[in-house]
DNA sequence: CGATAATTTGACCAACTGGTCAAAGGTAGG
DNA sequence: CCTACCTTTGACCAGTTGGTCAAATTATCG
């Protein structure tokens, strides 16, 4: 799996190989199907593990919580994740951006579920003049292109900033950002 | 170069076949191969077709305009490319998560010199109290996460939205964010 | 030990892929 | 019409790719 990971996060699904997996996974080919049916099998694999991990940051945002702290709390758990799993991110934006064929159902299903959920309870807190008026679901979505972009778009980041490390002024940055368009 | 941009935005580079480029261009392969020497060929000149444009809007950055209305204008310019050409913008996302082995040299040139100096422009703003403190940089890359956002993940937005266009909504969400973040 | 099951591998295959090439079909100017 | 050049194509090729399979190797356990 660690190997399927490394390598269709790389190249996405067409780009990579069974020999590429099957080398970064220290095993032959046949022995690489040995354990999974077939390429497809590895790569579904890894997106329905990644799925859950993915959601779960979300799923913890507490109604019964400070707006800005659990909003804020969230978007630096993700910032987190992008950090430390930005294979899992690149995985996750390949498969997005080639028009997700293989997970397009669960987008629609559980993940849109459940950010109808959240954005109630986010627009709840705006009719109680908790944060100030914002779109439940472009606030989502902005957390989710910024978080992810410091992973997807590593080469990118690092070209313009060079050798320094752009989390730690991400998490200030997110943070005020955050708190401009919420704090009322 | 538009079936070009058609398939190989959808499926990458490596992901995408000549059969499929050539079929999409009513060309036969080797008709294909007559105007271009190379499916790298193909590739490479769309690449350097878009960085042009895409390096535009950033460039027409007034450091002598409203510092607000600069950044919002270059912010909302972003998005309509996102909008209006979002194959564009996927073709350029794919290339970048894969490591962006064909357009590093110039990210790191080009890109980061143009960054470079605008990052300078909003610092003077910022000096001189018209804009609150912001780490330029990263404001920067907030407006390009979030305005190709709606590009790239174009599925994922759409599979929560369901059937409202985004982008009417994303232009107000992104000018409040914008007034929140830079408005002292 | 012996036998049964689990694991690993080399050899192989059909389909696909990027690319070549010689020949055929068109076109423009004289 | 003829010639020279541009364009298009069918046939083909070598390398790669996902996947199979029988045989060999290694664990498991009574």
């Amino acid at each position: 799996m660690d190997a399927g990971l490394a390598i269709f996060s790389q190249f996405g699904f067409r780009g990579s190989t069974l020999d590429q997996v099957a080398e970064a996974a220290g095993l032959s080919k046949p022995n690489l199907l040995y354990y999974f049916r077939s390429k497809e099998a590895i790569y579904t694999a890894l997106l329905a593990n990644l799925l859950e991990d993915w959601l779960e940051p979300l799923e913890a945002l507490d109604p019964d919580g400070d707006p800005v702290q659990e909003i804020t709390s969230y978007a630096l758990r993700k910032l987190d994740m992008s950090q430390n799993f930005p294979r899992e991110s690149r995985l996750f934006a390949n498969e997005i951006i080639q028009g997700a064929p293989r997970i397009r159902e669960v987008l629609r299903g559980e993940l849109k579920d459940l950010v109808d959920k959240k954005a109630k309870v986010i627009s709840a807190w705006v009719g109680q003049g908790r944060i100030k008026p914002v779109d439940p679901y472009h606030l989502v979505f902005t957390i989710w292109s910024l978080t992810q972009h410091y992973a997807d778009f590593e080469v990118q980041v690092t070209a313009v900033l060079g050798d320094i490390d752009p989390f730690e002024g991400a998490r200030h940055h997110l943070s005020a950002l955050l708190r401009g368009l919420l704090v009322p």
